[in-house]
RNA sequence: AGCGAGGUAGGGUAGCCUGGAGUACCCGUCGGGCUCAUAACCCGAAGACCGGAGGUCCAAAUCCUCCCCUCGCUACCA
């Protein structure tokens, strides 16, 4: 029995995830803590808000309220719509709270005690009129290059070229429109990230081997080749945790820096004790998920930050980096309440309908394309016509034929069934979650061929007259039954809902636990089986076309 | 522009590290079977110059080089 600690990604906390993020990073997560729960293992999965960083103070503004109560709201929010997708956090905390201020300081302080932290000056874009310095991405203006008028101040989106802000011609503030910015002086403490960079490359080249991404490895390797830079790590702003030091009264600490060690933090929030034995605990084993656009976060920064700080944290045992998926057909919007994200998503289909059809389409090694056409060939003919009708059609059977049916009955011995049990372990020791939720689908398929060949229904028939058949009919719905009951395990990471039902037709009310694989069942055939799916009806085609 | 990943039947994927006949899976299509089940299920077939061009090798989807396309990162977007 392993220590298992599973982070997925903070969602920010400014706006509704839509269905990329989710399936990026807390889905996944879930998943796999569910799996590993099942099998017995000591497993917690720690997730949270992000409510630090500017679009968060931007949002609060446009609002009309402080940052930290926006923040909140958006927490409590994201929170319940979790929940409504089933997902079971150990906690779902946030990182604007004194634990996490507490673990943020102690670290930011070693970094410093230690000498990895470079004090540096720079120029800085302020606005007169908000009276605010303002981020790269907040200077807008005329691109030196194209001349086109959309240029941001760090990249040109129209000719693609990297900038810096004081390039831009025409230069004026995207908060408030206006051209009153001037260039003022700052200073910032950087995370000397070249101190450590041997030690990273280390730490990676042996770490990777625990399943960690072709693209995570190399890129991270790749970065450090070309030689890590010192990093800021505080901002010149008001919201988030104020740098500890006298002379740094206007800054804060990086929200990436808070959002790192907030995995920390709400470990704290759960257990104000038990949090050290995860997170000091060198046999613990870190596994985070994570979508591919902050790896680097992940497989360099925190690495870096918690060696340079010594304070005995563990780094990541497994980077499991997610690609994105993406739709030309439908809109995924960031923005409150608009496009199909995690609130309109689950307003047209139940949890497990997008938790099995999201994590089949898992953009785990590349991005993936979502359409109404995936999903609804998901549901329909996986989900429902091979899952599903399966169980639909080896419960009924068996409840209109009770008196072939055995009282107890053994775990099913059938090498083929054995072997997709494996599989589906090993797949999910691997986290390879798409070929877990394959073998998923492989039993029942299985089971619908086992069905086919061997017609229990005509032998049925013929087992009053017919010793032998009898004999034969009885063998086969305890296998039918035996695979229809495993299925309803093996179906529990992904859909919680359907497995819960499946499984009360066995009799069991809590949840499952890989042991159960080989107990003997007393199926429960007294109340009618109803389909633990349904197919996607023209209303909810029609409700997700209004995404399009 | 540099770096990383991806490009495989109509659609979606696995295979690539460690070369062995384009091998496999799901959807869709076509043909057959079944009638227990939610018009569901099962069996079979057709369908691919494996992004392009070179190279290495007895043999390349797999290894090497160059090119094209998509996505991500490039250190103050987070």
């Amino acid at each position: 029995m392993g220590r298992y600690l599973i982070t997925a990604a903070l969602p920010y906390s400014y706006s509704v995830p839509h269905l990329g993020n989710f399936v990026g990073s807390v889905l996944p997560a879930d998943v796999y803590h569910k799996y590993l729960k099942m099998r017995g293992d000591d497993a917690i999965y720690v997730c949270g808000s992000d409510q630090h960083g500017t679009p968060t103070e931007l949002a609060a503004i446009k609002a009309g309220v402080a940052p930290e109560v926006l923040a909140d709201e958006m927490h409590e929010k994201i929170k319940k719509l979790f929940e409504k997708y089933e997902c079971t956090f150990t906690y779902y905390g946030k990182t604007n709270t004194p634990e996490n201020k507490g673990v943020v300081y102690s670290i930011f302080n070693e970094l410093y005690n230690n000498g990895y932290l470079l004090e540096r000056e720079d120029m800085q874009a302020y606005c007169n009129v908000d009276e605010r310095f303002l981020t790269d991405r907040l200077i807008e203006g005329t691109c030196p290059y194209c001349h086109k008028r959309n240029a941001r101040g760090d990249q040109c989106d129209n000719c693609g070229r990297l900038l810096e802000p004081a390039q831009i011609k025409d230069p004026f503030c995207a908060i408030c429109g206006k051209s009153e910015i001037r260039f003022v002086k700052t200073k910032n403490l950087a995370l000397e990230l070249n101190k450590l960079q041997g030690d990273i490359a280390k730490f990676i080249k042996k770490t990777s081997k625990n399943n960690w991404s072709k693209d995570a490895v190399n890129k991270s390797l790749s970065m450090i080749k070309e030689g890590l830079k010192p990093r800021d790590i505080t901002r010149n702003m008001k919201w988030g945790f104020p740098v500890p030091l006298v002379g740094y009264e206007n800054s804060v600490i990086y929200v990436w820096i808070t959002g790192l060690i907030g995995y920390i933090g709400i470990t704290k929030q759960w257990d104000s004790k038990r949090w050290r034995d995860y997170w000091q605990n060198e046999h613990t084993q870190l596994i985070q998920f994570l979508g591919k656009d902050n790896t680097i976060f992940h497989t360099i920064i925190w690495p870096g930050m918690a060696m340079g700080s010594r304070l005995g944290f563990i780094l990541p045992h497994t980077i499991k980096e997610s690609q994105f998926l993406v739709s030309k057909t439908l809109k995924f919007s960031k923005s409150h309440g608009v496009g199909l994200n995690m609130k309109t998503a689950i307003e047209i289909l139940g949890a497990d309908y997008w938790r099995f059809s999201l994590m089949y389409m898992y953009p785990e090694n590349a991005d993936s394309e979502f359409s109404e056409r995936a999903l609804v060939e998901t549901v329909n003919t996986i989900m429902n016509d091979k899952i599903g009708n399966l169980a639909q059609r080896v419960l009924k059977l068996s409840k209109s034929n009770r008196s072939l049916i055995e009282e107890e009955i053994p775990s099913t011995k059938d090498p083929k069934v054995r072997r997709i049990i494996k599989e589906y372990e090993a797949a999910f020791d691997k986290l390879q979650l798409k070929k877990a939720i394959g073998a998923v689908v492989k039993l029942a398929e299985l089971g619908n061929s086992i069905m086919s060949d061997r017609e229990p229904w005509v032998l049925a028939k013929n087992a009053k007259s017919d010793a032998k058949a009898e004999r034969q009919v009885r063998e086969i719905f305890s296998e039918l039954l035996s695979i229809t009951y495993q299925l309803g395990i093996l179906l529990y990471p992904f859909t919680p809902r359907a497995s819960a039902e499946l499984l009360s037709y066995f009799g069991i009310r809590s949840e499952p636990t890989s042991a159960m694989l080989n107990d003997k069942i007393r199926p429960k055939l007294d109340s009618d089986p109803k389909p633990i799916f349904q197919k996607i009806t023209d209303k909810e085609t029609e409700s997700l076309r209004k995404y399009s």
